[in-house]
DNA sequence: ATTTATGCAAACTATTTGCATTGCC
DNA sequence: GGCAATGCAAATAGTTTGCATAAAT
């Protein structure tokens, strides 16, 4: 289980920093194609999970979507457009210590937490 | 657009109601089937889709998962076990006034929100 | 030389949709 | 009778995987 550092992984992550946040998988495989017709679909996603998991890159699931890639930045919460399903950042202090509210467990390990907030964009609340 | 109260309707809207939470449409179709095994998977989606909209049902998005169908209950946020995709409740007071934090939602307009913890759960935990 | 990683295509999961038919109101 | 809803199957979106080949160490 060494680590090989190609090419593509490479690519991959400089895409991802490139590209800062919320981009999906396909926005990612997009931007590399343009220069490297060959790459492959498969190993864009199998480098954004590895990226991932070593914690190189963070992993945003999105309900209803698909799961976004950020670069390292600050923790942050996001709100995501149930009309055009956009997502976007949230201008709000992160809550360290929101895990400390939950009265019972029930000897569930908790990691980490995520607040999604709902609602129509900007963008969208003018063409309705 | 006059609604129709087909058995089909009627069966799902129990069904969710009986499992109570966290039953994905998987779930509801399953339970379904074995008494009706006519019914078809879509008339399910067709239907968990229509009595969300109505309100009369509600649906989870739950990142990385399928989607979750909860009869109307108080609200609630979830944790998601990261090893075996089980969801739970979690037993926190709803935060209500967390949308106030939000110091400049740059024209977004919030009708409400998730909150997910994400870890073990003590199932896993055990075996690992 | 070894063995990780790639490219490709096929498979998979969750869900939606087109269409002819059924059946509620 | 009219139109909403169904059943079925095919289509879609997002992602994973098996396998032979390529390339990093």
């Amino acid at each position: 289980m060494n680590r090989r550092n190609t090419i593509q992984r490479t690519l991959v992550l400089e895409t991802v920093n490139k590209l800062k946040c919320h981009a999906t998988a396909d926005e990612i495989y997009d931007s590399i194609v343009k220069e490297h017709p060959n790459i492959s679909r498969g190993t864009v996603y199998r480098n954004l999970n590895y990226l991932s998991e070593t914690g190189e890159i963070r992993r945003l699931e999105i309900p209803g979507g698909a799961d976004c890639f950020d670069h390292l930045c600050h923790k942050h919460y996001h709100a995501r457009c149930i009309q055009c399903g956009h997502v976007f950042d949230v201008d709000m202090e992160y809550l360290p210590n929101l895990e400390k509210n939950i009265k019972d467990a029930h000897g569930f390990e908790i990691i980490s937490h995520d607040i999604i907030f709902k609602g129509i964009c900007p963008e969208c609340k003018k063409s309705s």
